[in-house]
DNA sequence: GTATTTTTGCAACACTGTCGCAAATATTAA
DNA sequence: TTAATATTTGCGACAGTGTTGCAAAAATAC
């Protein structure tokens, strides 16, 4: 799906940082931070607006927020609905999706009720471990 | 095991501002931010104190670090040394340890090495389940 | 094309977490 | 117990994150 497309779906104003900002989005496989985003867009638009669209689209359900170990949150496109685990590594920093990896369906004790989940599992990925 | 104990065994000076913290740690079922020892300890100590000694003890793995979905961390005493999940209610905005839901084995790709999870769910806790 | 609604940029803000440094406290050894 | 040494504290300053009110700008509706 594109951008727009996405705009549209969700009936949200389709102005010119919306529509960067979830470009650089479908164009990662890691997830990405404001900041991060910041620096990809290159100035084209506001840190307020970029915050105040990543919250929108997170509601939305259209990407994941990941909280991180340190304070920064990280935004990921949400490939699948289902709940899924992502990946900090310690060396490089980046935190992806882990597709594939299905958590076992967790039971909860009685009267719990879950709307999401946020499964991180730290540790160093794969290009990373090649250079130890 | 006591504050003091457990400060022995990790060669900790015993300080009045970390047995203080230890014991809130260890007499809460639920995670604690530094704000909210803050204000338990009624300014026995400074935030700086505490941001190092939660720093510390997250080291020396007594307590765990738990990245909830917004800025703020929250740590609560390892009960056990093996991975499980937390749990933040959306309404009273507890996280607590959910002892006994133990996340499956998780076999992750490849090439990739885990050193530690943060397994959150977040949703309704069954205390305030009922008032609804 | 104009009117209306929504979004933006800016500035200000509260808050989290970190750090250097001198003073205070805890530990060690006598 | 006291003096010497090592560690920790409190303070202040700081960089960074995320939020908000408001007027200007842009997008949508008509």
């Amino acid at each position: 799906m594109t951008a727009i497309g996405i705009l549209s779906k969700y009936k949200m104003s389709k102005t010119n940082g919306r529509v960067k900002i979830l470009k650089e989005l479908l164009g990662s496989d890691v997830a990405l931070s404001e900041r991060e985003l910041q620096t990809r867009l290159e100035g084209i638009c506001d840190r307020a607006t970029i915050y105040r669209t990543l919250k929108l689209l997170t509601k939305k359900s259209v990407i994941h927020k990941i909280a991180t170990e340190g304070t920064v949150a990280k935004f990921i496109l949400k490939k699948t609905p289902e709940d899924h685990i992502h990946f900090k590594c310690t060396d490089c920093g980046k935190v992806q999706c882990m597709t594939g990896v299905v958590p076992g369906n967790i039971e909860l004790p009685k009267g719990f009720i879950k709307k999401e989940t946020n499964y991180l599992i730290i540790g160093i990925c794969d290009e990373c471990a090649k250079n130890i």
